[in-house]
DNA sequence: CTTGATTTATTCTTTTTTGTAGAATATTGT
DNA sequence: ACAATATTCTACAAAAAAGAATAAATCAAG
């Protein structure tokens, strides 16, 4: 069992992609969300792991998109916010909200 | 250099939490504030670990206290953010401003 | 048709970095 | 010596990251 409640940094960036992505969310789109949004890159591969991560504990599900797609390429395969998700996401920011209240960082 | 220059999220929380206690940050308050900020409770095993992996990074420095201070115990390692510190935490903040920015998370 | 190139996307394997715990140890005051 | 306070050490689990390998579908030839 353990511990391990909270979602690591990169976690919840890929929730977030997800959760902004919509009903258009799928590997390679939330890799450019990403990218798009914030300016970082990653690899497939990180991307992968960690949805199946996320999937896993259960922060989000996923389902194959159509067998005949009009385009050439493997079929996708979609992901969305399950409710503990969307709650863990939320208490992330809280915990982080908490940190920073209140906190004035001069940069020197 | 590589790779890994995201702050993890145990490494912004210790961050942070340095940073509110300002110059009474030190290992065992620097537990204390995360748990009274934010109720999470953390090992003190986790914190110095993550306090040194910042240190090497230069993401904060740290001072020992005076030789002999007026109480029982051992002498306090004083942490502090250093310049590179402070900018790591708000381009972690950044990140995820702009990730939730226009984002409205309904709970199913 | 049937094959091969092309496109799009996911899976797999490996390695490094972070996160976590708790026992052990060190330093100082009484 | 003992109590109090704080840090260091050791070990391991989980998360992050890269990129090659593989898969599935379409399309153009021949």
């Amino acid at each position: 069992m353990s511990k391990g409640n909270y979602l690591g940094e990169f976690e919840q960036v890929v929730l977030l992609a997800t959760a902004r992505l919509a009903d258009e969310a799928y590997g390679m789109s939330i890799r450019r969300e990403i990218e798009e949004a914030t300016g970082r890159k990653s690899s497939i591969g990180a991307i992968y792991a960690t949805l199946d991560r996320l999937e896993a504990k259960t922060f989000l599900e996923s389902r194959m998109g159509e067998a005949t797609p009009k385009r050439g390429g493997r079929p996708k395969r979609y992901f969305r916010l399950s409710p503990a998700g969307t709650r863990a996401l939320l208490a992330s920011r809280r915990t982080m909200d908490r940190l920073w209240d209140g906190l004035e960082l001069e940069p020197e």
